[in-house]
Formats: structure tokens, sequence, C-alpha cells
RNA sequence: GGUCCCGUCGUCUAGCGGCCUAGGAUACCGGGCUCUCAUCCCGGCGACAGGGGUUCAAAUCCCCUCGGGACCA
């Protein structure tokens, strides 16, 4: 039987890098199996779903690669739940309850002070017809109870990534399946829905492994196959707490603002808990798809490693094409809009090697001056008022002809540092500070190459013209 | 508090009884390349949580303790 898995996001907030991975390992499964990814909207917490995070998920998984086969919404299948929740009601499987929250909360807190485990203490359980008509006369809505008898409650499962996982008594009274407001609870829809989607593997985190028994009871009751389950780990953050918005970027709408690039965020969430049997570590989607499996799974939790995500990032950087990397990196360059374009790519070039993540370029200090002439800071025309750096620089200008190339200003830069007696660097570090007003940067026959003769010209100009104004003044 | 999961370098991991004086990657440190910074190349630092067993032999199997985490409340 071919596989469906399904990865099933409630629109409370962006898609976090923990439901990215379990979505990634989803996807990598069934395209490995040739199987059907199914994408699961879990809309049905009308208070705290928004659509504009639902719209946000499924960017970030497109974004990300990660195509879906199949479109659900919870929210438009209120009346399957609702079908299963009555029989069950008929077959006593279930029954209405009319405690209120107040009520639930008072009688919590005294089992509490007495010790015993918070359950839902059966009040309604046996409720006669007459008493629920009482209640309803009240005005009093129901919520409904799935039955879960005592001896139930130490059950176990196989998880197919874990193996044996047994509980000596499951903490659980008869929980809710469907709220007062007519609502369904994940639990009951969960079921519901995988079992209608015909879904045969639940590949989820850690934190679902105490639903998992209460499902199975709701399979077995409503007569139903249960699917098989497995467990992942959970993503923590450097704290070794549950990864949160507490720290930072945790979104993938997140990372992707902060320019990384998403084959670099798939690549490191595919070895969060996941390893090659080749020891390789720089994969794209297709290099993962025939190279992931279930065996090679990790289930001690892993901390999410920015570190680690930026190499990568840089990895991923240098594969692109020169004109990939311009696309890629155009949201970034807003405030070079009016630049012309095979000017930029020269400079990305450039800048390549030196970039962890595209947000840098924003802000880059090397891509300004390569963009548009430099203002000279003080310190850089006094570095340059001495004989010996403005001769270095008149001596370079004065041999710039039309026909220059890049590769010509190393033999150059020699030819003058050998006449001056000065060592290259001499002669480098004044054009340098010159043509960019920085002494540190990308190598100086790159950045001549991306300026051009004219302006590396213009520039020198400027610079001797300032040096000049400066020792004026004095 | 109850239940469950997990425990190899700071981090991600390889390892599924002998190939392990524990391998790789990242981070960090040093060196090389070089006009500078970075990239890159080379080298270094660095871990089997602890204690009992089982076995000729344990990171690998079992038990206990400790630690971390998650879920329920």
């Amino acid at each position: 039987m071919a596989v469906r898995v399904r990865f099933a996001p409630s629109p409370t907030g962006e898609l976090h890098v923990g439901g990215a991975r379990t979505a990634l390992f989803n996807w990598l499964w069934a395209r490995k199996e040739g199987g059907t990814f199914v994408l699961r909207i879990e809309d049905t917490d009308l208070a705290r779903s928004e659509t504009r995070y639902t719209q946000g998920i499924m960017d970030a998984l497109s974004w990300l690669g990660l195509s879906w086969d199949e479109l659900f919404y919870q929210s438009q299948r209120l009346p399957h739940y609702r079908r299963y929740v009555d029989r069950l009601l008929e077959e006593g499987k279930a029954y209405p309850c009319f405690c209120t929250p107040e009520e639930l909360a008072e009688r919590r807190k005294r089992a509490l002070a007495r010790g015993e485990a918070p359950e839902y203490d059966g009040h309604c359980r046996d409720l006669s017809q007459k008493d629920r008509q009482l209640y309803l006369a009240q005005g009093r809505k129901p919520a409904i109870r799935f039955l879960v008898p005592e001896e139930a409650k130490e059950t176990s499962f196989v998880d197919f990534l874990r193996g044996e996982v047994h509980f000596r008594r499951l903490t659980t009274g008869d929980f809710v399946i469907q709220k007062a407001d007519g609502t369904p609870t994940y639990n009951l829809a969960c079921v519901v829905d995988d079992h209608e989607m015909g879904v045969t593997h639940v590949l989820r985190a850690e934190d679902h492994i105490s639903n998992t028994p209460k499902q199975i009871w709701l399979y077995q009751a409503l007569g139903w196959e249960p699917p098989a389950f497995g467990h992942l780990s959970i993503i923590l953050g450097p704290d070794r707490k549950k990864l949160s918005k507490r720290h930072g970027a945790t979104s993938v709408e997140a990372l992707r603002e902060e320019g990384y690039l998403p084959e670099a965020v798939v690549n490191h969430l595919a070895l969060l808990g996941w390893s090659p049997d080749s020891g390789e570590e720089v994969f794209t989607l297709e290099e993962l798809v025939d190279a992931f499996s279930l065996e090679k799974i990790n289930l001690s939790p892993q901390v999410f490693d920015f570190e680690k995500l930026r190499w990568l990032n840089r990895k991923h950087l240098a594969r692109l094409s020169p004109r990939e990397l311009l696309k890629r990196a155009r949201p970034f360059l807003a405030r070079y809009s009016g630049v012309p374009e095979d000017r930029l790519a020269a400079a990305l070039e450039l800048l390549r090697p030196g970039l962890s993540t595209l947000g840098e370029l924003a802000d880059h200090p090397d891509l300004r001056y390569l963009l548009a002439p430099p203002e000279l800071p003080p310190e850089a025309v006094e570095e340059l008022s001495p004989p010996e750096a403005r001769a270095a620089l008149a001596r370079v200008l004065s041999r710039l002809g039309p026909g220059f190339s890049p590769e010509g200003l190393r033999p150059l830069v020699r030819e003058v540092a050998a006449e001056l007696g000065v060592p290259t660097r001499g002669v480098f570090h004044p054009l340098r500070l010159a043509l960019t007003g920085r002494t540190h940067g990308p190598e100086l026959v790159g950045i001549v190459g991306v300026l051009g003769v004219a302006e590396v010209r213009a520039r020198l100009e400027a610079a001797l013209r300032a040096v000049e104004e400066a020792q004026g003044g004095k």
C-alpha cells in the first residue's frame, strides 16, 4: 500500500522550524516512496485561528519547496465530525457533559488539594434522561465526552520509530471530543480526518505521544483500523528548552526575512535528527529525497544551531549561478533600485564569498562604495597625505589608459612599488583607501573590475583633490 | 506532582559487542595563501552522564542513580 502521510498545522502562528521539520520529513517520505503528502489546516479553533497564518504557512511551505498533493480545511468539514460524535453518543461510547468551566475548575482544585489526579471526575457520566432535560431547560449547552473505562488507562502502542511505548496509567479522564459550541476537539477531528483521508502513517513530534492512546481508543470505538504512529523528537533552543519565539527568529518566515536560502533551511532541518549514510552534509531537496530513510532518524532532542545554518547558507549561496544570486538578493537590495543590473551582479559576485546571509547585503559597507563613490573619511584623507601615498596614487593614475584591464592591476602595482622603493602593500593600501574609503574589503583587482577604469580614474582624481584641499587648509 | 521520551566533543552527528588509543561536520584556536578582511587549504582543542552487572571483550546488552526535555494538570 502506498504511503499517505500528512502535515496538519493549526494556523495560530507562523510556521515554526519544528513544524517545518515535521513537514519536511513527511514530505521526503512521501516523495521517496512515491506516496501522497496531504496538507490539512486544523482551523477548528475559530478563536485562535487566523487566515493570514494559514496563508503564511502555505507560503512558507511553498518557499521551502514542500508541495502538497491534497489540501483540506477542518473548518469546512464540521458535519463529518458531528456525524461521528453522534454515532458515539448513540452507542453509549460518549455522553453529554453539562459541567461549566467554573464547576470543573473548582472540582479540579479540590482533587488537587486531596492529592488526587485532577482528571475529570465523571460527574455527568451517569446522568438520567431527566437530569439532562433539566440542564437543557436551564439553557446549558453540553460538551461531549468520550467514556474512558479505568482499565483502559493502562495501555501501550507500537511507535514505528521508538518501539513499544507503554503507559502504566495514562492520566486522562473522560476527555472532551466536542466542545459546547459544537466544534470538535483536536483528538476527535484528527482521528476522523486521518481515517477519512486514508492516512497510513502519522509522523509527528514527540509532544503528541500521550495523545496517541486516546486517538487509538477513538479508532477502536469507531471500528476503524488505526494508522501507524511514529514520533520525532522536538527541537530545542540553545537553553535546551523547546524552541520558541523567545529564542529569536524561529519561524520559517523570519529566517526568510533574515536572508537564509530555502535550500539551506531545508538542509539544516534535514540534518536535525537525521543523518545520511554517506556523511555528506550539503544537500539539495532532490538529493535529500534520494538519501532519506526512516532508519537514520535520531530520537534525542536537538538544539537548533544557527551557526551551522549560516555555514550551510554560505555553501548554498556558493552554488547559485550569478543570475540566480541576483534574483535571490533582490528583496534585500531595495535601496539600490536605480543601479544597473550588470553592475549589481558584478558587485554581488565579489561579495559572495564573505556572505553568510542575504540580509547582510542590506547594510553591507562594501556594497555601498561598489555601487556609488564613497565619501572619504578624514582618517583616510590623512593616511593618503604622506608624499609616498600621493605619489603611489598619482603614478597608478597616470598609467590607467582606456584599454586597461583589471588583470593588469597587480603588475602595475608591483611596478610602481619598485619605482618608489616601497613594498607592494605600500601601493595597494593607498589605492584601496582612495577607491573605497576603507582599509578592508574584497581584493582590489575585483573591485577595479566592478568599477571600471573610468570610475577608478575618477575616484583617484577625487582622492588626490581631497588630499590637496586638506593640505591647503593647513 | 503524575505519565512518557531522551542522554557520544559547546552544537549537529557516526557508532547498532571486538575494525574505537571513539570517526565526520560546525564553532573555536593556530598555520598557510594573500594588498587587507573574508573565502579556501592544512593542523589543533574537544565527548561515550555516573555506578553496578552480563561477556573472553561494552559507547554498543540489562538494572539502578543522576541529568535534560515533553505532555497532562
